[in-house]
DNA sequence: TATTGTTATACTCTATAACTATA
DNA sequence: TATAGTTATAGAGTATAACAATA
């Protein structure tokens, strides 16, 4: 029995998830908090309410993995300059530094990949997961809205 | 600034997920419970130690997965016919024509995703992506493996 | 009155360790 | 003595709801 490409595409998620759980066992990070840091290298310091939009999470979430993100040295709080209410998250120096040299080793493990891939057949495979990573962005949005659509109906 | 392909391919493994939480939401049905009804499909009444392999979790969550699917009745635990220490857990009518269904739309997806690529580039995008994901499973492994061995080492 | 973050509470998934019943 | 499953306990991630401080 042959294997579909989408359980393929799917075991591909899988083993990066296990690869990096793997990497950082022992730290103190996990998936969640990973990302965490992931967002605030590309966004910058921010609030932690924008970190739940950016993240998808509950601001109640956020309060949990900074929690653990600064105790375990990784991320810092600060006062917000003008609004007191709110608090600006920030990477520590180090993790500043993890952080990069991650980005690094997520480009190489890109390029390693993409050299077990057949030269003749490397342009084919970007256009093609390009176009299906797109067609299914639009599948998923689509139900979501539907769903959203048919609860409100419900309310009324 | 272009999308790296690793970048694409981990959003393709979250679209899906999201996808299957959403299709799911309000069934009672999760990821991780979605996951042991495949596997019992695959491989038809189990043991909890079975199927605790197969699940790569611990026994003591195949008890906690198997409480929650029997009382929402996907699943039903037999006694087994020959070990009185054993516990055979099957699928209840239903669940199996859910999870009939579920493959089949599985299988759909499959080819909608696939018809999002140009024809001339299909052949490409399976061997590319078969070559990939046997590469990342090697390199995984490899890993796994020579963590065990340091921690062996360590040990001694 | 609206917003930001936190406390309170709860549920799922996960793990290890101790225990019971059985082999 | 070893194995199958459960109870006990713990921790992470997630959510909603109520609340305090501030805007």
């Amino acid at each position: 029995m042959e294997t579909l490409l989408l359980d393929r595409l799917l075991q591909i998620g899988e083993l990066f998830q296990r690869d990096m759980a793997r990497a950082f066992d022992g730290t103190g990070l996990t998936t969640a908090r990973v990302h965490l840091l992931w967002v605030l290298q590309h966004a910058g310091p921010s609030t932690q309410r924008d970190l739940a939009r950016m993240c998808e999470v509950t601001p109640r979430n956020i309060t949990g993995l900074v929690d653990g993100l600064e105790e375990s040295g990784h991320v810092r709080r600060t006062p917000h300059p003008t609004d007191r209410r709110s608090v600006i998250v920030e990477l520590t120096d180090t993790a500043a530094q993890t952080m990069e040299r991650m980005q690094q080793e997520h480009t190489e493990l890109n390029d390693t990949l993409l050299a077990a891939v057949a030269p003749e057949d490397r342009a084919a495979v970007e256009r093609g997961i390009a176009a299906i990573a797109s067609h299914l962005e639009k599948l998923v949005v689509d139900a979501l809205t539907e769903a959203a659509a048919t609860e409100e109906q419900a309310a009324s």
